[in-house]
DNA sequence: ATTTTCAAT
């Protein structure tokens, strides 16, 4: 029963390994994806399902996540509600790189598809987003356009996820030195990769209120 | 100053 429990948990040394989001990652050539399944049953209850998955060659975590989709979220596509209606979602998600261009379509694309679906990305690195046009840093805007919030992860998401999908055996999340300064040089990035949707956001509103035409 | 990246070997 203790192994069966284990199976589904991370190993603090793998959470830390991957999850570290310090400048230069070295070696971490996989990425892990910890997530947390929602779904709303009446009007105060939820279902509740998680678990990590890595990628595989050949397939990101991210494309590995949506194949096991349909099996976390029965009736989201069909009609499994009484009243013939999908049923609602939400999904976040702890990824430790953010999701390439490639991933980023196919999210967007999907999440169009899926408007009964909610997702959050939380990212612990950003995923080659130093040059401006590069289309990783346009993947992620996509995203944000198709309605995801994506964020970097802070202490507090680093202490969630221990807490939730790591093998803790009690141990309380212990900070890594400059946790703190890179997750505020990586959030400040990545603002400053969605600023202009942000902006497009603004300039919808002001147009919702006739003051911009 | 420079270092890294869902590997390839």
């Amino acid at each position: 029963m203790i192994s069966k429990l284990d199976s589904v948990l991370l190993a603090q040394k793998k959470f830390i390994y991957n999850y570290k989001n310090m400048r230069w990652a070295k070696g971490r050539n996989e990425t892990y994806l910890c997530f947390v399944v929602k779904r709303r049953l009446g009007p105060d209850s939820l279902s509740f399902d998680f678990g990590h998955l890595r990628n595989r060659t050949g397939c990101h975590a991210e494309l590995l996540f949506l194949s096991y989709l349909g099996a976390l979220c029965p009736g989201l596509w069909g009609c499994a509600d009484d009243r013939n209606r999908r049923l609602s979602y939400s999904v976040t998600w702890f990824c430790s790189w953010s999701p390439c261009a490639n991933c980023a379509t196919t999210l967007t694309r999907f999440l169009r598809q899926t408007p009964n679906l909610r997702l959050r990305i939380f990212v612990s690195r950003l995923y080659f987003c130093d040059l401006e046009g590069s289309p990783h840093v346009e993947g992620l805007r996509d995203l944000r356009r198709a309605g995801v919030q994506v964020k970097v992860m802070s202490y507090k998401d680093y202490f969630y996820c221990w807490q939730t999908f790591v093998a803790h055996r009690l141990s309380r999340f212990k900070a890594w030195e400059g946790l703190h300064t890179n997750y505020v040089r990586l959030s400040r990035k990545l603002n400053r990769i969605l600023q202009p949707c942000e902006t497009e956001d603004l300039r919808d509103v002001f147009r919702l209120f006739g003051l911009l035409t």
